[in-house]
DNA sequence: AGAGGAAAGTGAACGCCACTCACTTGGCTG
DNA sequence: CAGCCAAGTGAGTGGCGTTCACTTTCCTCT
């Protein structure tokens, strides 16, 4: 059952081993934890439950967890690096530059929210902790960065420049609202005949095509 | 059907005693749990909590609610009134047909997840239930509705349009995305240089001046 | 190698909460 | 006025989050 790697506790370097005790408990539970908020939604989900499915009792999460919300955010985190990865790897499809690559990053992370809305529901309404963990919101500018990246190279300037920023912004807002409206009412509206592909071309080009004469400069 | 908010009869000091029996404690409930909801977060509320700001018994919510999500409904119901209204208020602000209606129907929605986050993140995050709530469907429907409204007078097409529809279901991904990610992480980001107004703005002119040539339509 | 110590896990306990049930209360109608 | 029924009560049940005192297991130090 060899799964996650146990590079849990990363600061400070010192014991880096993998099973003190029993298994690894810390990963046996963050998996638990995300296929009980898989399932049962984000607030279907109990620290009890959890210890239950891992085989121990109610009172062993406390030993890895301050509470709670430390293991969704231990969820959040380890899915916040599947997500990026799923984007660098649709970008990395596609020439560097292109229209293309810039929508696939928008695709994978459609793609993600469709697999995993539980998951991704909780990646974005995590609300308590937040002060608490400068990791999540790195990891969540570490994602912001691989858009940045791309449009960056599509408009064939840095990274750093505002233009670039704001086209970033700009896609990014669109992905994530069509993300969230799309696992909401999964069965109705409009978005239901639309083939993601095709939006995200569109979109993205909208944006991108726009430069430079007037439309997004001025008012 | 039965939409009696009666909202009146609560300047004063409340004075349990005032509205022991016979008062209106489906709507101070409701109040209640919006402020709840407000202050502590979608999940930092509780029946009980509730029902003590009422001043009444842990049990009494439940001569009125068949359980804590249906209270939740009952925000989410009210609160979707209040942002379709603000929407309808934006748009009208505006001469109709012009860029700056359909920028304002946006600025409504992002005011109103400024100003209520977590109301805002209740009536979007909502799972439970969802089958039995045809009338949260509908509201949201009628959110839709006008946006689609003012997409359409913009482009002079009829409602009907399915290129109306996929113009405002762009706009609309749009403006939830940007609304989230702004509330989401409210100290960081580009998003706080951002001008509310230029920015709808600039996202309206581009979703909707690329009518021609092709961008959008090559479906 | 064996003592010490800390990490990892246990079970019981506390308080809060969601929800139910048998009951009172009190305004309304026939 | 009888009585009915909506509205509210209080106690009770079961679950959950969290803590605490404890045991067990393994690592390290001399």
């Amino acid at each position: 059952m060899s799964d996650e790697t146990t590079a849990a506790h990363a600061s400070m370097g010192v014991t880096p081993k993998a099973a003190y005790h029993h298994g690894d408990l810390r990963a046996q539970l963050i998996a638990a934890v995300r296929d009980l908020v898989e399932t049962h939604g984000p607030d279907g989900f109990s620290v009890a439950e959890a210890a239950r499915r891992a085989g121990v009792s109610s009172a062993a999460p406390y030993k890895h967890f301050k509470d709670r919300h430390e293991i969704l955010r231990g969820v959040v985190s380890e899915a916040m690096d599947r997500l990026r990865a799923a984007m660098e790897e649709g970008a990395a499809a596609h020439p560097n530059g292109s229209l293309e690559a810039v929508a696939a990053v928008g695709l994978a992370y459609v793609d993600f929210a469709r697999t995993e809305p539980g998951v991704f529901r909780l990646v974005f309404g995590l609300t308590e902790g937040h002060e608490k963990a400068p990791d999540l919101l790195a990891k969540g500018e570490s994602c912001f960065g691989v858009v940045v990246l791309a449009v960056a190279a599509c408009l064939g300037l840095t990274s750093g420049d505002p233009e670039v920023q704001r086209r970033a912004y700009m896609l990014w807002s669109f992905v994530h609202g069509h993300s969230f409206l799309t696992i909401d009412m999964k069965h109705k509206v409009a978005s239901a005949e639309i083939d993601d592909w095709d939006f995200l071309m569109s979109v993205s080009r909208a944006i991108l095509a726009s430069t430079r004469e007037g439309a997004g400069a001025l008012s």
